[in-house]
DNA sequence: GGCCGATTGCA
DNA sequence: GCAATCGGC
């Protein structure tokens, strides 16, 4: 007569709803289900993966001081996942299992096909609302439908919000160990490379490094974030991404922390601005559960399908790899690759640059970056390209394109971002930097591989000449 | 969450 | 003549 927690990207053990639930229920174990063939087929990261197992790692140190086991069954896919389940809660002796909520189309279908599979052996599951702060839903516009621009969407959570936060759980008391010994996590799954260390090296793993990161974070740069969280060379972002989106902080601590570094006062200097981000993330996934077409390879306005997209297989492999000659995008391409990451305000900037000055489609781009980021993440990635592309919902209106030197010269003045990824440059000065030319350009740097004036044009002309909406 | 060109206000 | 502001795209 055991519970069952099947954890997936909520890799924690403090304020962890499923977990809290299934051992205040009962003796409890924990599985997790390395799906190597779906992982491929969403394009995840293999710095990401190897993020999870490092995570899961920890997480199962944590789960043994709890008495909790933690099993591990590998699936390629999840269409086996319920006769895993079936075959599992046979063996342990499992009346039920709890889940946290995850919610794109492929997961939803996963979970009721997991569902149903348990129904038929008299097997309950639970599921719990944890990765976000509102069940998906339970925020509509007046008019009953979901919120489609960010503006109206954070009034309803503020009002939400006030006076009623959703509280932190602590860490559930342990159990007495059930005598089932835990499997080994692995320390790599196949057809996903380990990263190189230095990678590794910016993201521990473990709630512990998590929480670390989240006060310091509070304590020390929320104040500034407000102005800071523009300059990439700047420690000005909280880099908590990857730990949000793998589940080893949930958005509660992120909430409280900040809250409590601010001494209560939402509008404190930088509380609001981040708190703004953790309601963006909020919003694209409550997007993605209104409107599933736009996680399936499909704009979110219609009428964009329509644009003359670019066929450019080399421009593309220039912007992948970070030979486009503008050294703030190729900077930010080459942070990507080595890093797994990408500072917000850059992916803003290389985003547009794709869709809007070489005019390749947003899909490509939306590809690229999950199949390189350490936080990757379906809604707020798709959420992101669209809203750059000028396809989503709450998109930046198609005229207001950045101008990639503008975008350099006003947030990395001093060039000091560029020149820490592109060390062929860093012989230039804060004039020369953002557009090397002329004898200036080093051998061995690319000129640019499109006039801007002229890719704005072109971008106009393409958006003005669709049919308008309606 | 822009950009650009026109206009305005001030010297 | 210049910088700040504004409105259309």
């Amino acid at each position: 007569m055991r519970q069952l927690i099947w954890l997936r990207s909520d890799l924690r053990v403090h304020d962890n709803r499923a977990l809290g639930a299934a051992m205040a229920a009962g003796p409890t174990l924990a599985l997790y289900l390395p799906s190597p063939g779906q992982w491929r087929a969403h394009d995840d990261a293999a710095c990401k993966v190897d993020f999870w197992l490092r995570n899961l790692t920890e997480l199962s140190h944590s789960l043994a001081r709890l008495g909790v086991p933690l099993l591990i069954r590998q699936v390629e896919r999840w269409d086996e996942a319920p006769a895993a389940f079936a075959r599992l809660c046979r063996e342990q002796d499992i009346v039920q299992v709890h889940v946290n909520d995850e919610y794109g189309v492929h997961e939803s279908r996963r979970d009721a096909a997991v569902e149903a599979e348990l129904k038929a052996q008299g097997i309950g599951l639970q599921r719990h609302l944890d990765q976000l702060l509102f069940a998906p839903g339970s925020l509509l516009t007046r008019a009953g439908t979901c919120f489609q621009v960010f503006g109206q969407f954070r009034r309803a959570c503020q009002q939400r919000l006030a006076g009623n936060l959703p509280a932190v759980a602590g860490l559930p008391a342990a159990q007495p160990q059930p005598g089932i010994a835990g499997d080994a996590v692995p320390a790599a799954v196949e057809g996903f490379a380990a990263p190189p260390e230095s990678l590794r090296r910016l993201w521990p793993a473990g709630e512990e490094a998590a929480q670390r990161r989240l006060h310091e974070f509070a304590e020390n740069r929320l104040a500034a974030y407000a102005e800071a969280r523009d300059f990439p060379a700047e420690p000005g972002t909280s880099r908590l991404s990857p730990y949000l989106a793998a589940g080893v902080l949930s958005p509660r601590q992120c909430l409280h922390a900040a809250l409590q570094a601010a001494g209560g006062d939402f509008d404190r200097p930088g509380v609001s601005a981040w708190l703004d981000e953790l309601l963006w993330r909020e919003f694209y996934k409550h997007v993605l559960v209104g409107y599933p077409r736009v996680s399936m390879g499909r704009a979110f306005l219609a009428e964009t399908e329509a644009l003359p997209w670019r066929d450019a297989p080399e421009e593309l492999a220039a912007w992948q790899q970070g030979r486009t000659g503008f050294p703030l995008v190729d900077a930010a391409m080459r942070q990507l690759l080595a890093s797994g990451w990408m500072h917000n305000r850059l992916r803003m900037v290389v985003a547009m640059f794709l869709t809007k000055n070489l005019l390749i489609d947003w899909r490509h781009g939306e590809r690229w970056f999950m199949r390189h980021l350490i936080d990757g993440d379906l809604a707020a990635n798709n959420g992101g390209w669209q809203w750059s592309a000028s396809t989503g919902t709450d998109a930046v209106p198609y005229f207001r394109l950045f101008n990639p030197l503008a975008q350099s010269r006003k947030f990395d003045p001093d060039g000091r971002f560029i020149r820490q990824w592109l060390p062929e440059l860093e012989g230039l000065d804060r004039r020369d930097i953002h557009a090397p030319a002329g004898l200036l350009r080093p051998a061995g740097y690319p000129p640019p591989i499109v006039e801007l004036p002229f890719s704005r044009e072109r971008a106009l002309a393409a958006f003005k000449a669709l049919p308008r909406r309606g």
